[in-house]
DNA sequence: CAGGATCCCCTGCGATACTG
DNA sequence: CAGTATCGCAGGGGATCCTG
């Protein structure tokens, strides 16, 4: 969330226009790469979706994921209002982390992503 | 590319199948987001597909790039098939930059990555 | 159980030079 | 012009341990 400063002319003759077009692209698609690139991010939203709610049960189901990371995550994920998480009043505490409607939207990124990737590699590598 | 070890088990079940289910979705998007992520890498696309082809044309219309960075992006791309390396035996050596035909395919990936980037901002920020 | 605190490393990237 | 070389930092992420 810090796309500011980016300024880019990549205009061949440098108007306004180029200029803003350019943006336009641009920082949308770093705002939306923020939300899924890294690391850990699709795996979590994989594992939530296929039902795994409690911390631990995340945790456990991608391996080598750490407490550390995978709360940071999760936290991130949250902010971007693709997980919900819900605190239960039982002892010792329970936590629920489910997606949100609004995650399925990212379906259609994904799939794009998906369908790229593996012609790419077929690409890159077979022939 | 070095996407090896990524090991997800995403199965509630842990089934062979939620597992391979899950990696068929993961590599392939990290695939796809090694290529297009980064700081530089959409910026200099776009200046590309623009019309800039010599180095320095490229260096110029992005703003706070510095040509080690630019050449190190140039030659990623240009072995993702991405972009092609032209050099002209001129005096002193000219150099020319121009995305593949290939490098169209992405286009309906970041057309993806565009459109929910925008919606997100709104959603995140505005309301 | 759900996480935080600490320490540490590695890589991405920037700044500033310098070559063929 | 088209890059490479060197230095250096900051931040993402790992390993390990600790708390409410």
């Amino acid at each position: 969330m810090k796309t500011e400063e980016l300024t880019v002319d990549c205009g061949k003759e440098v108007t306004e226009n180029s200029h803003t077009d350019c943006h336009k692209v641009i920082m949308p698609v770093r705002d939306a790469l923020d939300v899924i690139s890294g690391k850990w991010k699709l795996p979590i939203i994989i594992a939530v979706s296929r039902g795994h709610k409690r911390f631990r049960d995340i945790e456990r189901s991608i391996p080598k994921i750490t407490s550390k990371v995978l709360s940071k995550e999760l936290k991130d994920l949250e902010t971007h209002k693709l997980v919900k998480r819900t605190v239960y009043d039982t002892q010792p505490v329970t936590v629920e982390y489910t997606l949100t409607p609004y995650a399925a939207t990212l379906d259609s990124v994904i799939l794009a992503l998906q369908k790229w990737g593996i012609q790419h590699r077929k690409k890159i590598l077979g022939k």
